[in-house]
DNA sequence: GTCTATATTCCGATAGAC
DNA sequence: GTCTATCGGAATATAGAC
């Protein structure tokens, strides 16, 4: 607090952050243009403002994609606190579906990783260790299962966006239904 | 064989749209310059020689897009010309196979969807149809197996793009014998 | 810290010679 | 059908007043 200003309104900066992630993930890093990210921020679009927060473009796409991460790192302590229960058929259903929200707060990330992931090297690794992260020791060799129903639900999405609309048109309980069987102990 | 020349060389023509369809899906469409598509189907670098032969950026990334749609189509009908074996452990994994092989196939037309597909409102049912196509009557209702199949699979191969290499190190022997498994008949 | 104004480069597209 | 040359516009980035 090193200022007077109680700040209603977010500084510049983070502002600029916010509205920059959105645009890359949606258009992509070529097809953000600097006076856009300025227009939504609340700059006057053209002037390069911008400038006095970041030194370049490629600038503001790493510090966004560095504090999303940290922020999602910071979210995931939080959220994957108990151990799983996938002893229960309901247990087994709020693991799908744990999985499927994590996806979604990863979607701007993998997106990006997917469009622009040569311009970010780091990004890759670092979106595999984040995903990894708070489902330790569940390793492929000991129980296929997880794996499995990370890629099913991970495919579910990511088919969903391709095709605009739920995956096969498929209802997203019924499909978490049927991923989370997947959970059920190999006997 | 409207001309006399044998065409060791592809046409112009085609050259462009085999370069242009790599490069949209690498670069996204906003990130390809004219320029570069000429360099690499050998016409000289900023010359205006491309539109020789279309009339836009935009007209070549439809056109693009059509053709490998077609192709992509044409070579479908001969690949999924016998039936699905399913009862034997051979036959899921030649089935989980196919499945990796066609998205595979596809891959170029999904990053597109899903970098640019606001700017090819087509392209989307498009792509939908076609991986629907050659798997007619297996629906979710009747069998989730077949669906949980391919969104694993696709769920690998597209976690695998994001991490630049196998998913969690899976090998993709083994996922694919695990993505198998899913194809057993319900007893 | 934001503005106006602008330098500079790059890109999509056109004109015209061969 | 490809080339050289270039137009017009847009985009990144800078300069300097307030």
């Amino acid at each position: 607090m090193s200022r007077v200003s109680t700040a209603a309104v977010p500084r510049t900066r983070e502002r600029i952050l916010d509205v920059a992630l959105d645009l890359f993930a949606e258009d992509g890093f070529s097809g953000t243009t600097v006076t856009e990210i300025e227009r939504r921020a609340g700059l006057s679009p053209g002037s390069g403002s911008f400038y006095r927060h970041f030194p370049s473009k490629e600038a503001v796409l790493t510090a966004a994609v560095e504090r999303e991460v940290e922020r999602l790192h910071a979210e995931s302590a939080a959220r994957h606190a108990g151990p799983a229960d996938n002893d229960t058929a309901e247990g087994r259903l709020a693991g799908a579906r744990r999985i499927l929200e994590d996806i979604r707060r990863f979607d701007r990330l993998i997106k990006l990783a997917l469009a622009d992931g040569d311009r970010l090297p780091g990004l890759r690794t670092t979106i595999t260790n984040a995903l990894r992260r708070g489902r330790p020791g569940v390793g492929w060799d000991e129980d296929p299962a997880v794996a499995l129903a990370i890629a099913a639900v991970g495919g579910y999405h990511l088919f969903s966006l391709v095709q605009g609309r739920p995956f096969e048109d498929i209802p997203e309980d019924e499909f978490l239904a049927a991923a989370a069987d997947l959970l059920r102990r190999p006997s």
